[in-house]
Formats: C-alpha cells, sequence, structure tokens
DNA sequence: GATTTGCATCTCACATAATGAGACGTCAGT
DNA sequence: ACTGACGTCTCATTATGTGAGATGCAAATC
C-alpha cells in the first residue's frame, strides 16, 4: 500500500502522531514505533511541540497536544456548517420565512449558519450574532435535553417554564411567541451528534403576522425534516 | 517573535492547518493567508490530504480533516489518564480498597485507569474491562446527569432506580451492594470536563465485609475529594 | 461562439533543508 | 566507580522541497 504523500516530512510527522494516539511515548519507543533514526523522530517530534500539535508530560514523554483539540472542535464545526447549507436553503424556500441554526455557547446562543428569506418583512440574524439562552425557541430546544441539573440553572430567569420544556422533549420541537423580540415568532428543532447528544438547533423565525400565534402548527413538521436531514448528514460524516 | 520550530516544512504545514481553522478555504485563500508559493501549499495541502489531516469538501475547498477528530480524542483521553494515576494510588492508599476510573461507552462502561489494593481480599478490574450500565454505582454516576430521555432509556433494567439516581444527584455520588457481583460493594463520584459535563466516574470497590452496608458513609467524602482533583486537573489543563 | 481571465495542477533545475552517524551529557542501575 | 540506556546536539552530505513557469480547465466576458 502506497504510504507516501509526496512529502516525506510529513510522512513522518503522520508516523510521529499516529504512534502518539496509543498514549505518552517516550524518544525510544518513538524511534522503535516509527522505525525512523534517532535524530530525525527527536527533531521532528520538538518541531510539533513547537506547534502545540505535541507537548511533553511530566516524565517527559510525548503526548499529543491541545492544538489537535482546538483544531478538531473546528473541524467539527466545519462539518455541521456544510451539511447546513443545502438544508437551510430549502428550509427557507419551503416556508418563506428565514432559517437558521444556533449553538450553545456559555449564557448564550450562536448563529453558525443561516439563509435569510430575500425580500418583504422578515427576521435577519447574521451569523455570528449571540442571542441570550433566556428566550426564544432553539433556546428552549438546547436547553429542554440538558441534564436535570443544567436545565434547572438555566431556566432561572428565563421566559419559558419547565413545562414549555417538558412538552418541548415530548413534540421534538419548540415554538416561541414574541419571546426574544416584540413581534417575532419562531419554532426550533434539535440537531444530534453522532453519539446522541443535542449539539444544535435549527430555527425558522419571522413576523408573527405570518406565522400566527401557533408557528408550530405551520412549521413544525418541516423543521423536524430539517432537523433529522441534519442530524443524519453529521452521523454519516463521522464515520 | 520566533515561529521557527527548525523543521521548515512542519512549520508549513502547520500554517496551512492555522489557516484552515478558519473554515473551508478555496487554494487561492490558503496562499493568502499563508503567504507560501501556490505549488507549496498545493503539494502541503495534498499531503495532508493523505494523511486525513485535511480533506476537501464538495466545491474542492480544503477542510480540516477526521483525523484530526480521531488524534483529539485520544488526546483528551491522555489528559484524563495522565491526572489519574496519582490520585488513584492517593485513593487508594487512603481507603485500602481498589481504585478505578470508568468511562461511558454505549450500554457499557470502561475501565481507563486503575490502582489495585495489592494484598487481601479485593476486587480487581484490570484496564480495558468493560462492565454493565446496568449495575454498580459507577453506571449510577454515569448516567445520573444524562438527558432526561437517556436517563429512562438507561434506567430500563437497570439494577437500581430513578429515585437513587436522584440520591446521586442530590448527594453529588453513588454507592451499590451486590449490585454488579455479590459480595462486592463499591462509591463513585462524577468527574466533570471543562464544560461541566460528567465524562467519567472515579470509584472504589472491594468487599461488603470490609466496606460494610453503608460504604459511602465511610469513603464518600475521600472519593469525592478525588473527584474534585481529577475535575479541576482537567480544567486547568485544557487551558 | 470566441476570447480572456482566474484558478488548480504539474514539471523540473536548483538551492537549501533535512538527514543520520557519531559525539556528548545525564541519570539510573549494578 | 563503572556501565548502559536514553535524550540531545553537531555537521558533512545529499536527497528533498522549492517555486518560476507551463499547462489545462472552467467560468466570465465580449
Amino acid at each position: 500500500m502506497d504510504n507516501s504523500s509526496g512529502v516525506g516530512v510529513i510522512d513522518k510527522a503522520a508516523l510521529v502522531l499516529d504512534a502518539l494516539e496509543a498514549g505518552p511515548t517516550t524518544l525510544a519507543q518513538l524511534v522503535a514505533a516509527t522505525g525512523l533514526a534517532r535524530p530525525t523522530v527527536h527533531r521532528l517530534a520538538l518541531a510539533l511541540v513547537h506547534h502545540r500539535l505535541v507537548s511533553r508530560d511530566m516524565q517527559g514523554r510525548f503526548v499529543l497536544g491541545a492544538r489537535l483539540v482546538e483544531l478538531a472542535s473546528a473541524a467539527g464545526e466545519d462539518r455541521l456548517i456544510a451539511a447546513a447549507g443545502p438544508v437551510l436553503l430549502q428550509l427557507r424556500d419551503s416556508t418563506g420565512e428565514s432559517a437558521q441554526i444556533f449553538r450553545r455557547q456559555g449564557d448564550s446562543r450562536v448563529c453558525v449558519a443561516s439563509a435569510e428569506r430575500p425580500i418583504g418583512l422578515r427576521d435577519t440574524i447574521p451569523v455570528g450574532t449571540q442571542l441570550t439562552m433566556k428566550a426564544g425557541s432553539a433556546a428552549q430546544v438546547l436547553l429542554a435535553w440538558e441534564d436535570h441539573e443544567r436545565l434547572l440553572e438555566g431556566l432561572h430567569g428565563a421566559r419559558f417554564t419547565p413545562t414549555v420544556l417538558a412538552g418541548v422533549r415530548r413534540r421534538g420541537w419548540g415554538q416561541s411567541l414574541g419571546e426574544r423580540e416584540p413581534g417575532v415568532a419562531s419554532v426550533s428543532a434539535p440537531v444530534r451528534g453522532p453519539s446522541g447528544r443535542v449539539i444544535a438547533a435549527v430555527s425558522i423565525s419571522g413576523p408573527i403576522e405570518r406565522l400566527t400565534r401557533q408557528p408550530g402548527r405551520l412549521h413544525a413538521e418541516i423543521v423536524c425534516n430539517a432537523s433529522r436531514i441534519l442530524t443524519e448528514a453529521l452521523r454519516k460524516s463521522a464515520s
């Protein structure tokens, strides 16, 4: 099997990272595991340490570094956003409302992808916008499946109640009327990661005049369909 | 600031990975972001693709690859195990019982670190052992802080009840008598990751004769102390 | 439809960076 | 005190990586 990428140094660095996947490793063990010359492994490992892709433990052994966790987090975000594009466009076009995806970030939620209704009265939420976890159907969805303590903590000062969150879990979606902003209604459903945990909320939002006082009745089915497509896409791309 | 590690190719590869942290990026954008020559970026990016550290999306743009998620997962495990060593030894010596750390893995829990009581009657659980999520104080702890649905699902066929799990959450620890194996008692407490989520359980286990029918009364304080030390160590090492 | 432009990919002469044998320093074991 | 194993460093050598320029392709423009 051809294991050469065309850049020898990167091939060797990859061997070092592969060896470290098994856990903390001394230089001698790395030499044995990679088959490379000792000074070569030493030099490459120090270069990886320099870039925080590798670090050293208290005994001087080499271990995988924190930068990998940072890059992996970004990689996970990439996958969600990649899957989101076509799904949000379809959701926007099917419902005629702006569509977004939110992720939790401490006491806030952040819009990581959106597709705006192009004309007329619309709810505009640019990517990067931070909104409250205390109001709105996306906040309900991001909170509804937290463990009991985190759920209770999140309810402090919230515009919704435990009964509302129980309804969200039962139906699989949430709706809100004028919670985050007067005159705005929204519907949200959970996006689950490969482990089954809720990692994001997919939403539509717009004026109450159009969405009515029962936005879920109008749009919950199609928003839930979008959440299933996204959940499935993330499950597949993790394989 | 000296940004040179002594291995130029690794320095350049790190620039490419840094640039990709912002999201999917065309070759032209990578050239601009890194300041490197176009064929150089092209060659390095293809080499990283070869090793799955990078991949390409449907539009041919470069994105961070799945291998990073795999390595990051291993890096996270490294940190927990690194922190566990001295804490489990101290826990074993203070209580005179065998000590372990468990992580959840679907319907099972896996022992990822252990310190055995060296002599006499003792509970031996080698690293790598898979045990049930339906019995034992570690299972209680790994389940107690799950969201409501996953908690209910986990309780199917379990040797403990919702009331027991409510007690675990209230006290911050769990205990069991002969649940996993007749004659064995255990005490467990949660280890939390930087996000506050329960990611592991720290436990002691041994014969009921020594631990009595109230093992928590004897040892809960010191097991909880160990769980705080571990949680704090993980919080610090993520900075 | 023809032409132009921008981008990705490839080639290869050449300069430089990476290699690894060997030396050196340190520390644990005997 | 001696030995062996390991990590770190040096530097002559050479193999690798570089990048200017060429090529191919597709989208944009006329």
